[in-house]
RNA sequence: GCCGGCGUAGCUCAGUGGUAGAGCAAGGCUUUCAUAAGGCCGUGGUCAGAGGUUCGAGUCCUCUCGUCGGCACCA
């Protein structure tokens, strides 16, 4: 029975359009996922959007429409973003949805209660009247609102607060056990640190009259349930925790990975597994913590207006480019850089010149002179180079640097290349054809190699280059090639 | 303020106490199968700075500087 393999990525909150940000955290984890399928595992990769809270319901009312409409508008933009990147999500939860995700929080909300880990408390916080809503010390500017220019009101009001103080030191020997592992060593070092210092409980609703756009709470109408209990949640009512069928519950939970950005860190490390500990369910095993990426060493930000739409870049440069950029470029879990012009220099030096033309030379030269079915050969040499690759490739895998599994097989490109013109292929037609036929065989099991590495990170290319061959990638140690030419994978710039 | 990451070739970075590395860019030579592509070979370094530990420090310790970030119930 195959392994399995559950991989969730962050809801996105969709009060703006997704930008190269939001894609790039699919991509990572469409890597893992699409990797582990490659393995064999029986992978759940699931992503989804975030769509309660104050701040979409003000920014429906500016753009003067139905907080469900401008949610439902937003959506569909991530929705194809996922489409564009070739994501091979399993599954796209939406907290709005009422039958899938709301009974798992309903199903929580109650289990946490049950552990006692819920009661009311009154909650002081500073009011803006200019906001509308309560904001924190870091919108202060000498004791006023800074938007506002005005001080704002301590208000109180009683809502119902989350013990996540009982459970601080548990979670922080879990995770430095490596029982719940933190991939990125800055975001375990910080998670740590706050663990150590304990955290306060924390406040799980909010009066509805402030907070209408979200999930009741149970038995309680007067309150709605706060970020927390709601979003986190997902990663559970997507695969049926709280519905009357928890099969796929039972079989996927725990997640394998989690894959979120730094930003989010202290809400996976901290109070989501709390409230799993309350509610007696197994932890994540793995939270992968990706950087973010800056424009040219700049912040992307709206005001400095440089923030990239990745649906343009796809456009002009090609879904598998794009992805190649950001798991080549960008270090897995710490910030990037964002340029078109280095975008550019590595499309043409790995993409054009690399993959591509190596592609053209073996697939041209062959077709021309060899028109049956052949058979895979790997000379002794071949057999060291490619398993090399692999080996590289895997254990660069295991430790989620994605640059490093790309450069293994780069290698393997260039071994090929080297190959081509150590053995002077292009003359051995005339002076041996039997020699050209075996040479062949080796280049294009080199190359089905390489498509089959390349399968988790550039779907499309891999394809290609399958097609290109005439076999299937999977079909490893049965590879019969007939080779077609085909279009230039990366034309050149 | 408290805490952390980072600082190594023009750029992106690897480097586990033992002769400073890779890729890209730039330069020279070379090939013509291939997308003006490929291959080969140099060049390129005060390892941010100072001090310390050590037979020996890019690596460990202390301080300084620069830079990015986290925390003070925003998500």
């Amino acid at each position: 029975m195959p392994k399995k393999f559950y991989i969730t990525t962050a809801i996105d909150y969709v009060n703006g359009p997704p930008h190269i940000g939001h894609a790039f955290e699919k991509v990572q984890a469409d890597v893992l996922a699409r990797y582990h399928r490659a393995l064999g595992d029986d992978v759940f990769f699931l992503a989804g959007t975030d769509e309660h809270g104050v701040k979409n319901a003000r920014a429906a009312a500016v753009a003067g429409i139905e907080v469900s409409d401008f949610v439902a508008k937003n959506t569909a933009r991530f929705q194809e973003l996922i489409k564009a990147f070739n994501i091979s999500n399993d599954y796209f939860i939406r907290t709005t949805d009422k039958k899938v995700h709301w009974p798992g929080v309903f199903a929580m909300w109650k289990a946490l209660e049950k552990s006692g880990d819920i009661y009311r408390k009154k909650y002081k916080g500073l009011y803006c009247v200019g906001h509308e809503a309560f904001i924190t010390k870091k919108d202060l500017k000498d004791g006023k609102c800074e938007l506002h220019k005005k001080e704002p009101e301590v208000i109180e009001e009683e809502n119902y607060f989350f013990r996540l103080s009982k459970y601080t030191k548990v979670i922080q020997g879990k995770i430095e056990s490596g029982e719940v592992r933190v991939v990125g060593e800055a975001a375990q070092n910080e998670i740590l640190h706050l663990l150590r210092e304990g955290l306060d409980d924390i406040s799980f609703s909010r009066p509805s009259k402030d907070l209408k756009w979200g999930i009741p709470v149970p038995d309680d109408p007067s309150q709605t349930v706060y970020v927390w209990c709601d979003a986190l949640v997902n990663y559970i009512s997507a695969i049926g925790y709280g519905s009357s069928d928890v099969l796929k519950f039972k079989k996927y939970w725990p997640a394998d990975i989690q894959v979120i950005g730094k930003d989010i860190l202290r809400f996976h490390a901290a109070i989501w597994p709390a409230m799993l500990l309350s509610a007696e369910l197994p932890l994540p095993k793995i939270l992968f913590v990706h950087g973010f990426i800056n424009i040219g060493g700049e912040k992307m930000s709206k005001s400095i207006g440089n923030v990239i739409d990745p649906f343009s870049l796809i456009e002009k440069y090609g879904c598998d480019a794009v992805r190649y950029y950001l798991l080549r470029e960008i270090p897995p879990t710490n910030d990037g850089d964002f340029t078109e012009e280095k975008f550019e220099e590595r499309y043409r030096a790995d993409l054009a010149r690399g993959v591509g033309n190596f592609t053209a030379r073996v697939v041209n030269l062959g077709a021309r002179h060899i028109e049956n079915e052949f058979f895979s050969y790997e000379s002794a040499e071949t057999k060291k180079a490619i398993g090399r690759a692999e080996k590289d490739y895997h254990q660069a895998m295991e430790n989620f640097r994605f640059n490093e599994a790309l450069e293994a097989i780069w290698r393997l490109i260039s071994y090929g290349d080297k190959f081509v013109d150590s053995s002077k292929l292009w003359e051995l037609p005339e002076k041996d054809p039997e020699k050209f036929k075996s040479h062949i065989a080796e280049l294009c099991a080199v190359l089905a190699n390489i498509a089959l590495l390349l399968e988790p990170f550039l779907p499309e290319t891999s394809a290609e280059v399958a097609r290109q061959l005439g076999v299937s990638v999977e079909d490893k140690n049965s590879w019969r090639f007939r080779l077609e030419r085909g279009k230039s994978l990366f034309p050149m710039i």
